[in-house]
DNA sequence: CATGAATGAGATTTCATTCAT
DNA sequence: TATGAATGAAATCTCATTCAT
């Protein structure tokens, strides 16, 4: 996974996946029928503990903003600057010649992830927190800048660093309110 | 360029290029010095046209949230689900292998943009059309949906397709304020 | 090698070296990281067996002519017209473009058969075979039939045929005295 | 004719060639009908004037030797380590692929070198200079030394430097007898 | 199961040659 | 006569895939 992250699908050779691997190439045909079924199998592999992670979300405990904060929080330490988030460059950009990879992640990632927050949406407004009703329908408009913090990273740190948690608490503002930080 | 486009650096090969060009393979070498050169130059060549559109801003007549939502608008229609969203996509996936076309890329228009952004922000809150001050900091947020949309586009509009007219001005509304749609 | 020595390095096709091998043009780099490392390992594993051959030089038992003649006669038999000798061409050809290669057979055969011709014509200065002394500066002049007749073989022989065994024997005759061969 | 000398005929490429001559490489087509013939034509072209020099050659005032010594430094100052040198290199190298080339040069520059020689030869026996009568019959060997100092100038040199007019005179001693320089 | 040598199709790149201007 | 852009055949080199051991 390492090798087709950083490499991308076609510039990957089988000779070091191989070798870091430390097995020999035709080894890998004992596994894989051939490259493709490698590269999509592999994102499924890596895909799902992303999904389990999800899953668990702890109970709506505190107010809803709190409990998207660390969920967020949570989610920019755990993806940003890591292989993870390289993950999801790689999907964006391999996705078109790899629909299999598109659907499933958007089935086991995508449409999970927007149900979850819509549901958080949901509770934030019939509690009174998020006043803006419409934010239901687009539960993208809530994970866009993390996911823009993930792509920013990987293109663009080297020359203007961003502060992703602090832009989040800013979105959060704008979504909740501005907190009362006295 | 469109051959780039669709299959990415790695798989794109010059006899398609060439064939698609009208010209022999040899011609290419006449042009570019090697398949990077031309792939950087080519990107290039096609960001340019960018800027200049990006850069002819029409004048800040009236409200702040008008022009916002008519240049967003405008982007939306002119990049989602063609060739120059795609555009995007492939310097997000080709950006870390080339790093040359990222900066090439940060400088001339994502700069460039950050400070447009920022400065209607700016003026937005000198107005007190934006309340919250802390956004001028973060113009990503600004901009952020609108990526998610071109990426949404070509990844998931399969499955399920989005509105990015709407969403967008679900989240302007978040920024600005709902709108007296009465 | 053979194609090589017919051909030159830049007009010998890997192609053709594969056919004559009887293996793939892949297999080629499984053995040599390109052609140029080819050439020049190949040329240094074809002279290796000459030095060997050099250095087993029989025990000086008779005169020092005989030996002289004992030993550049083998050598025209076995370099005169056959593919040896074609090396030694080869060599003079490539030489400014493969310094290594000239390095290599300057060191391993050159140098080293200069020093075994000047000890032999010390030895046969000390018998009284030899009357010029100033001949051990040069044991190049010993050896430079030899050399003209490899080259004469290659380029006129169909024009003018040289013996070369009877120059060789005139040109001793010119260093160890005429032979009262009566 | 630098570039076929400086890289043979195989690696030379036209365009060096055009730029060089200041011309386009089509116009070179205007003149030549490919490149073999261009290199042929050439190769004659250079080897003219040499002919010609060699014809004028001094009519025999002194000593045959001193001739000989004469007619024998000038060529080495003329021909070591300069264009001329490397032609014969290049004859050396690229014969065999091109016998018409090896055919003009031994018609017009060998033959007519080794006659003359000969004719100085015989002309040294008949006035006693030269003692050894079979030497008319191998005029090679009186410049052979000639010969090995060329290749091995233009090979060699780095590693051990060649005085060819020293080992020049040995030489002529080992045929004229040597000199009695008190 | 694992190996790794061998394959050969295919990719990039070069360069002698042509030809409209 | 001269140009130089265009050609396309051919050369080198890569790499996914196979298969005997």
């Amino acid at each position: 996974m390492e090798e087709f992250i950083a490499r991308g699908f076609a510039a990957t050779r089988l000779d070091d996946i191989a070798k870091r691997a430390g097995v020999a190439k035709g080894t890998i045909y004992l596994h894989f029928k051939d490259k493709e079924s490698m590269f999509e199998e592999l994102v499924r592999t890596v895909i799902v503990p992303v999904v389990t992670r999800l899953t668990a979300l702890p109970p709506p405990a505190g107010s809803v903003r709190d409990l998207v904060e660390a969920f967020a929080s949570n989610f920019l330490k755990e993806v940003i600057g890591t292989r993870r988030g390289d993950l999801v460059r790689l999907i964006v950009a391999e996705g078109p010649r790899f629909p299999s990879v598109a659907d499933f992640y958007y089935r086991e990632v995508v449409s999970r992830g927007i149900s979850a927050m819509r549901a958080l949406i949901e509770l934030g407004i019939a509690r009174g927190e998020i006043r803006q009703k419409n934010l239901a329908h687009y539960p993208q408009i809530l994970v866009a800048p993390a996911m823009i913090a993930v792509i920013w990273q990987s293109l663009f740190a080297r020359h203007a660093p961003l502060d992703a948690q602090d832009m989040l608490r800013v979105h959060l503002d704008l979504i909740f309110g501005e907190r009362s930080t006295t």
